[in-house]
RNA sequence: GCUGAAGUGGUGGAAUUGGUAGACACGCUGGACUUAAAAUCCAGUGGACAGUAAUGUCCGUACGGGUUCAAGUCCCGUCUUCAGUACCA
């Protein structure tokens, strides 16, 4: 074997990494460690397309060089593989989720391998996978059992928050940890029953049960998270989400706020992603304050509306109060004249769904509850509104008005007339609110006019602590995620109910597997589709599960309890196995931990995550919380998962359209009359050109006309057709991109056999006789046709091809279109590299064992110099731009040294592994070419004696000068200065100034 | 609206601290080889103008200003695109 057959050496070589399991990394090693993530893949049905291997490909070439400088890699792959899609299959064919899951992997499976990636497979991980979620299962019971101290900002286990309550009840805690439950003292807890006990623990678990408004979606059958919800309809699927009361798991996310806040000063991520991360926590700092309700009657007395703002210093600038419809208050103080009005008002806006709400911004409505307070600085009544501008979710519900410095309260005062007082130093707000903070100076505020925001604040604050009407506070958009999902495949809950109380099942019986059901959809009473199975009760006598027709109903039914109790019928949602899986990859076939102290001491976190930027505000919120929670309890050791992260951009596809033709507009040039004629009986289809081109469109009007019996108005039309504009009516359709050359050509003939409905279409194609497509980029999708299978790109080129070619496009944080059109450069590089090796129309290896030439050992410094920068900064597309420079001044040079070529092929080997082991052995290595050092760079061959020095006049280039780069600046001034050039660029002027800069440039000022 | 990123040839993109703008590819044009095609190789390729030519002049990094001997790069202002986010008080 002598040319280039990428196939055979491909093949060769990955059969060769897994027979030797050249990638599997040790636990133990003297080396430094370093690990290498990609975030795991979804394992859809529809298999890879060339976007999904690029971050694998970039993380591939840096573990592969991470090794070379010898370090102990890590670098694993693995499936997130409970899912959506799986279970909407299922419901479509009844097939088990867990078989099209396992042939949706194995398919994923072997287009990875084809792309040589240098996994260690021995550690792969499949969330659906009963040992994986075992551990899942096993960090939700830890989450149950464990809750938060906010003073000390940690969690504890729940056994030593029941000695504080045995102790002391929650007195002290609720101001220590500002919890805001209900006060007991430690003989109230004592006497507190069983059930009542559990129920106060609730409050505090991590996770916990609670009947909460959750998004619904009722065409997905399921609740979603915020982050699952995009634009108000929900991310898969696009459909409508709307807000419900239901007993749900949630996690406790929101007391970690701060810490998921102060933790990104620390990582290596893009400043966008953490900006993401900081607007989705939503800290603002400001100040609660109280407003009581005065109302004539006396059971109101007492009242207090709780607001918050983050701007204290305009509290003098409040004119009114104004409720969310939902808040509770809105029926304690609705004074009776005014109930009719409000009860209206509030059956109205529940009406409308929260995207109608949000559309329907500009509609300024809410009504007068009758009802005032008391400002508490100025004693002033202020009246109390209830307005839809106001959200129940976020802070208390509650904001008080400042009409003069916000522009909601500004609208809203101006609509219904309340009064607007300025209490800004010259500043007009007779046009619209003022909310500039800085520079501002507050007037018309008693003891704060004349200061500025932040001192006003302060005062503010310290006067309102004073008198027990408000405090400094801070406040979190951050809300808890709702963890349970009315799904089938997904984790089961190691929990069971007795008495209506969850109980977690023993650690020691996990995992709780899936039952088996006939169907996967909800049952008919509305319970998850769980529900539906026959098996799904917990026996505490044996600890196993069994048949639910064995439940104890002592409470209900007045049987024996039997210690048999039904299971949680919920599931986990997708983002619990994705949580912690980059910790199982330390130690994945351990069964008697999620993963051992040892290794995870020796792995410690993630050194390189890459991935996409759409799991900015879930996944990597999530799993940054169960590390920290993790780490709290002693599981970790760290308490960041990932230190530096990276997303790669997503690669796009170009869909190709065909254009139907509906009907003719024919537009009156003279006196604007408007004609729409419509003509085709069948489907006409246009190529690309004929779109934009007046004349053809009018050539295909006429001959449209004249395939019909025309009637007066359109004979009208083409008699005086230049006294017409003629457009048509265009309908854009998805052709298959597979169908289209590289010049945009379409095979009409394989696309009527794609689309038999197009057998009687009419074609009308360019002069030439083709028929051409328009493109677009859209996302690649297997929907719009655009899809590039990798597979088919390393049948045609190979693997290494495609690596680099990936890298070659563009910057990895970049999106791009895919166009294979620009491949074959890349292609042929990898053809002249293997050329050099190879003398006689590649018929024979030869590499020579003489010294190589100083120019091409300066080539090959060259290269290492720039290869390693670049693969440091994650700059590949330029490190193949510098491979390709130095196959081309090499093969220009003739070089065949092997002191040259060696050293470039260990370069080279990250981006096109096969390539280089092949040449490698070739080289009469016996070892795989991964365990060759990295070539080292040394500066002694790029020192030159000479510059060629660009020469400008007034700062543009003119010519160039070789000059010894060891002269001083006034020897190079003077031999510029007497240089033919520079004498006739000057055409007998003196130069006013001179700039030298010695090895860089001489710039001559005119 | 707010936040973040970006705007460079026909195309993807280089130019890391201000110092020869357009590296490297694709595409295109011409040529060699071939019966032909593919493949391969060689040459040219930002725009405009002048010249038979070598070459020369001018214009050019979204737009308008500024700093500097020198600006794609720094500063001020404007526009556009993409992404995220939003009655968040």
């Amino acid at each position: 074997m002598s040319k280039y057959h990428f196939n055979e050496i491909e093949a060769k070589w990955q059969k060769y990494w897994a027979e030797n399991q050249t990638f599997k990394a040790e636990n133990n090693s003297e080396k430094p460690k370093y690990y290498v993530l990609d975030m795991f893949p979804y394992p859809s049905g529809a298999g890879l397309h060339v976007g999904h291997p690029l971050g694998y490909i970039a993380s591939d070439i840096y573990a592969r060089y991470k090794r070379h400088q010898g370090f102990n890699v890590l670098h694993p792959q693995g499936y997130d593989s409970f899912g959506l899609p799986a279970e909407q299959y299922a419901i479509q064919t009844g097939q088990h989720p867990a078989k099209t899951t396992k042939e949706n992997i194995a398919r994923y499976r072997e287009q990875l391998d084809r792309i040589g990636f240098s996994f260690d497979w021995s550690r792969e991980v499949r969330t659906s996978d009963p040992e994986y979620y075992k551990w899942t299962q096993w960090i939700f019971i830890q989450l149950f059992e464990s809750w938060y101290c906010n003073a000390l900002e940690q969690s504890f286990p729940i056994s030593e928050l029941i000695d504080i309550f045995e102790e002391e009840g929650n007195m002290g805690l609720n101001a220590k940890c500002g919890n805001n439950q209900p006060e007991f003292s430690a003989e109230m807890w004592n006497s507190f029953s069983e059930e009542k006990k559990q129920k106060v623990l609730l409050n505090y678990r991590l996770t916990y049960l609670a009947e909460t408004e959750v998004n619904w979606c009722p065409q997905l059958g399921t609740v979603l998270a915020n982050d699952e919800i995009v634009n108000g309809v929900s991310e898969r699927g696009s459909f409508p989400v709307i807000r419900k009361k239901m007993t749900q798991w949630s996690m406790r996310i929101s007391v970690f706020a701060e810490r998921l806040l102060q933790g990104l000063e620390k990582l290596d991520w893009t400043e966008s992603l953490k900006e993401t991360q900081r607007n989705w926590i939503g800290k603002s700092v400001g100040a609660s304050v109280e407003f009581r309700v005065v109302n004539e009657k006396e059971e109101f007395q007492g009242i207090a509306i709780k607001t918050f703002t983050t701007r204290p210093d305009t509290i003098y600038g409040v004119t009114f109060l104004t409720i969310a419809p939902e808040n509770d208050l809105v029926d304690k103080i609705t004074t009776i004249e005014q109930r009719i009005e409000v009860a209206n008002y509030i059956t109205e806006t529940a009406k409308q769904s929260e995207r109608e709400r949000l559309a329907d911004v500009k509609n300024i409505t809410g009504v007068f509850t009758g009802a005032y307070a008391k400002h508490p600085l100025t004693k002033e009544l202020v009246p109390i509104w209830i307005g839809d501008y106001v959200l129940a979710g976020y802070g208390t519900g509650a904001v008080m008005a400042v009409p003069c410095g916000d522009q909601r309260d500004y609208d809203f005062a101006k609509h219904f007339d309340i009064p607007i007082k300025n209490i800004f130093e010259g500043i007009d707000i007779s046009e619209a609110a003022h909310s500039d903070k800085e520079g501002t100076i507050i007037a018309n505020s008693d003891f704060i006019s004349g200061y500025s925001y932040k001192d006003a604040s302060d005062k503010v604050i310290e006067a309102l602590e004073k008198n027990h009407r408000g405090e400094k506070e801070i406040n979190y958009r951050l809300r808890d995620a709702v963890f349970s999902r009315q799904r089938y495949w997904g984790e089961p809950f190691p929990v069971y109910y007795k008495n209506g109380l969850p109980q977690m099942i023993d650690a020691k019986h996990l995992p709780i597997r899936l039952p088996e059901i006939e169907k996967y959809l909800p049952t008919e009473t509305g319970e998850p589709p769980l529900g539906r199975a026959d098996v799904w009760a917990w026996d505490t006598n044996t600890n196993t599960i069994v048949s639910n027709n064995l439940v104890s109903k002592s409470e209900i039914e007045g049987y024996e309890d039997n210690g048999i109790y039904p299971l949680e019928l919920n599931t986990m949602p997708g983002w619990a196995g994705s949580s912690w899986y980059m910790f199982r990859y330390m130690d994945a076939l351990n069964n008697n931990d999620f993963a051992s102290k040892e290794a995870m001491d020796y792995w410690e976190n993630v050194d390189l995550y890459i991935g996409g930027s759409e799991h900015a505000t879930g996944h990597l919120l999530y799993s940054r919380f169960w590390v920290k929670f993790l780490h709290d309890r002693g599981f970790l050791s760290v308490d960041e998962p990932f230190k530096k992260l990276i997303n790669q951009g997503m690669i796009l596809g170009e869909s190709a359209f065909i254009h139907r033709l509906r009907d003719f507009d024919c537009k009156s040039i003279n006196d604007n009359s408007f004609l729409r004629l419509k003509f085709p009986s069948k489907l006409i289809v246009l190529s690309n050109s004929i779109l934009n081109d007046q004349e053809k469109i009018k050539k295909l009007f006429i001959s449209q006309v004249n395939n019909i019996s025309a009637n007066k108005k359109t004979q009208d039309v083409v008699d005086n057709i230049n006294a017409f504009e003629i457009l048509m009516n265009i309908d854009p359709f998805h052709a298959d991109v597979s169908l289209v050359n590289a010049s945009n050509e379409l095979d009409i003939e394989a696309f009527k056999n794609w689309r038999p409905e197009y057998k009687d279409a009419e074609f009308i194609a360019e002069e030439d006789g083709t028929f051409k497509v328009s493109r677009e980029v859209e996302k690649m999708s297997k929907s719009k046709y655009n899809v590039v299978n990798p597979d088919d790109i390393c049948e045609q080129y190979g693997a290494d091809t495609l690596r680099m070619y990936e890298m070659f496009l563009g910057p990895l944080e970049q999106a791009k279109p895919w166009s294979t059109a620009g491949i074959t450069g890349v292609h042929s590089f990898l053809k002249k590299m293997w050329r050099l090796f190879h003398s006689g129309n590649e018929e024979s290896f030869n590499v020579s064992e003489d010294a190589a030439s100083k120019d091409s050992l300066k080539t090959l410094h060259k290269t290492i110099k720039k290869v390693q920068e670049d693969i440091e900064n994650f700059s590949f597309n330029t490190s193949v731009s510098t491979f390709m420079i130095a196959v081309n001044e090499l093969t220009a040079q003739k070089c065949n040294s092997r002191e040259v070529l060696e050293p470039l092929l260990v370069l080279l080997s990250p981006y096109a592994p096969h390539i280089s082991e092949e040449l490698w052995s070739k080289l009469e290595h016996s070892e795989s070419i991964s365990t060759a050092a990295f070539p080292k760079f040394e500066e002694k061959f790029l020192v030159e004696s000479m510059k060629k020095y660009p020469i400008s006049f007034n700062g543009k280039m003119r010519c160039t000068m070789e000059l010894p780069l060891d002269l001083s600046k006034d020897e190079i001034e003077s031999a510029v200065m007497t240089h033919e050039k520079t004498i006739h660029y000057l055409d007998g002027r003196t130069p006013k100034k001179v700039i030298v800069v010695p090895g860089k440039i001489v710039n001559i000022v005119g």
